[in-house]
DNA sequence: CGGTTTTGTAGGCTACAGTCAACATTTTGA
DNA sequence: TCAAAATGTTGACTGTAGCCTACAAAACCG
């Protein structure tokens, strides 16, 4: 991703080790089916170098890449969960009565400072 | 990723799906906290289209992004599970004895064919 | 409704992500 | 122990991902 973006140049501290734990869990489902990072990246389509940044946990690659290892291990039904407006409680206690299509401002009359 | 990577170009069905649902997801959560495109963008340090990207589940943006907008409203946790050990039934059935570091294939004495 | 905010889209630019080759290192299985 | 396989590392090359500007459309709230 061109340009560097802060996001990716140097993460928030939780999006590092999310990321370094998600890497780390796929290298872990890899090693357990006794997959060489060659053969998992021929199943996806990219090169050896790919899997290890993936493995690595490298802010920079692609999302497809990380999704890409995972469904080639059976794995990418993990990620149904993610976000789930089920799960996600903050979001449903502020959710008020209904979804928006846009994220308009609310303006009360009187409150506007 | 430059170089059009099959895995991003074209992945496969499921990759595809899973990539949608998840920014589908997104979004919901973003309209819930009634934040603006805009406003998580700056949160996460990336324009807003990278959010509207994100939102849109495309394939070739950076897995940053992704992980980025799950933080700005505080989701980051739900991919702690994600190819978590303990959840991978299949990988634990196949891991045998130990798990290696590299997956070099066992030969066995008699069975090389 | 009507002004305002949000979101979508198109085109162009540029730095860098993914690739590859070659070699070094590590780790395995026997 | 030791050869073989897997993985790590480096550096150069190249197409594109992310950015921006500008306009259009949509959707909100009052």
């Amino acid at each position: 991703m061109p340009r560097p973006t802060r996001i990716a140049t140097s993460p928030p501290a939780a999006v590092e080790e999310a990321l370094r734990r998600l890497g780390r869990n796929i290298r872990t489902a890899r090693l357990r089916r006794r997959m060489p990072q060659e053969q998992l990246a021929r199943r996806m389509g990219v090169s050896r170098f790919v899997v290890s940044d993936v493995e690595k946990g490298k802010p920079t690659t692609g999302v497809a890449a990380y999704l890409g290892a995972l469904w080639a291990m059976g794995l990418h039904v993990h990620m149904h969960d993610v976000a789930d407006p089920d799960r996600d409680e903050e979001g449903k206690t502020l959710e008020q009565a209904r979804s928006p299509r846009t994220a308009r401002p609310r303006r009360s009359l009187s409150d506007d400072f």
